[in-house]
DNA sequence: TAGATTGTTAATCGATTAACAATC
DNA sequence: TAGATTGTTAATCGATTAACAATC
């Protein structure tokens, strides 16, 4: 492989995939992997590990596999997880309470450093250790805490102008939970999670198996 | 377009998102919309929203656009929610919760029709009007119901078992909120919600842009 | 009619897979 | 040494885009 060819983004999407399957290798005390069972483990070919491994390095050794720790550690710091990213999160309903709550967010390289929300009943209460914010103190703690990063949780009407205030504010990347489409700068990086969108995708196969529909 | 070729799957993950993007446009009152318009509003392509509408047959006017509602019923009707599917959900912590009190879930065809969790405490306790049921109630509610989609927000260490019982149950289609890549027949439908992964893959670019990282 | 926009074809682009020499 | 598995190349497969005749 050519070190200069960029990694294409679907290589960097699956790697964080990777990156926790050896996680769960380690926790069972397997020491080594081969692109073989990996790929059993996640549901991906062995080709296709190997060639997105590749992009960044040769992290194997033939006739042995990977050492799962090593592999691990070089994949964590391909994705930048050496160190905790600070992650403000808009939105305080049963949802965000549920990502703030989530130990999944805060371990795992990642750390809620502010909680937001417009909602005046809402503002000094806390989630956890974090009190929940008025949106006036947002530009303050992005600053304070360099955030970068920033989880939209709110309803779907409010979610632009969220977007806007967190990007005027200095967040580069964003994950967005509200069913709605962001108009950000090319810069800007938005990622969604619908999984609405995901279920009505499932029901399309669904109506077919029982031949509701040709 | 040749009517008998089997839309790939990427175009029916995108459905879901004209049909929502088309329900904001009646919401609006807008009537008609064009490819390119639609396209602006979701961040694809003209050409490849009219390719992707044209595996099901044509919906347009030449010249004119697409009428909105009529658009929208048609690939309603192909994602078979012109009628309401019944879910059932396992696992009811914060996340859980958060998914049963959703809007979003109990309307645009889907209903939520079980609740159900192992944790002796939580048995009998209701989250809104949805009684919280043990697992040994699951295959009743699913034959009762016809349940052919469950949505799974138990830990990872949990997640397996509860799809192993959900496909023995009857269930046909699962979204997965685990952290853990499920095992299953291959004529059953998985997919995943699994937002850490997704924050991953944008510290990789944030690691970079700011010249943390080569 | 003139202008706009569809549906479709063909060209392009990109991702996955198969295969195998290198080598542990 | 023999067997296993990597890293990489080339072939295949599939998805996106550009372009345009058809037509409203």
């Amino acid at each position: 492989m050519d070190r200069l060819d960029i990694p294409p983004d679907v290589v960097i999407r699956r790697l964080p995939l990777y990156a926790r399957s050896l996680r769960y290798l380690l926790d069972e005390g397997i020491h080594s992997v081969s692109s073989q069972e990996l790929g059993e483990r996640i549901n991906v070919t062995a080709a296709q590990i190997r060639k997105d491994l590749s992009y960044f390095g040769e992290f194997g050794k033939q006739g042995i596999g990977y050492d799962v720790e090593k592999l691990l550690n070089h994949i964590e710091r391909i994705l930048g997880l050496t160190h905790r990213w600070p992650v403000v999160l808009v939105g305080v309903g049963y949802l965000g309470q549920a990502i703030a709550r989530y130990d999944g967010f805060n371990n795992q390289g990642l750390q809620i450093v502010g909680l937001f929300d417009n909602d005046p009943a809402k503002i000094g209460q806390a989630v956890g250790s974090h009190p929940i914010l008025d949106y006036s103190r947002l530009q303050e703690v992005v600053r304070e805490h360099q955030v970068r990063l920033a989880i939209i949780a709110v309803p779907a009407t409010h979610a632009q102008s969220v977007a806007d205030m967190l990007i005027e504010a200095g967040v580069r990347a964003i994950l967005n939970y509200a069913p709605i489409i962001l108009q950000t700068p090319d810069d800007v990086w938005v990622r969604y999670i619908d999984p609405v969108a995901v279920l009505h995708s499932m029901t399309y196969y669904l109506a077919r198996e029982s031949g509701e529909i040709s």
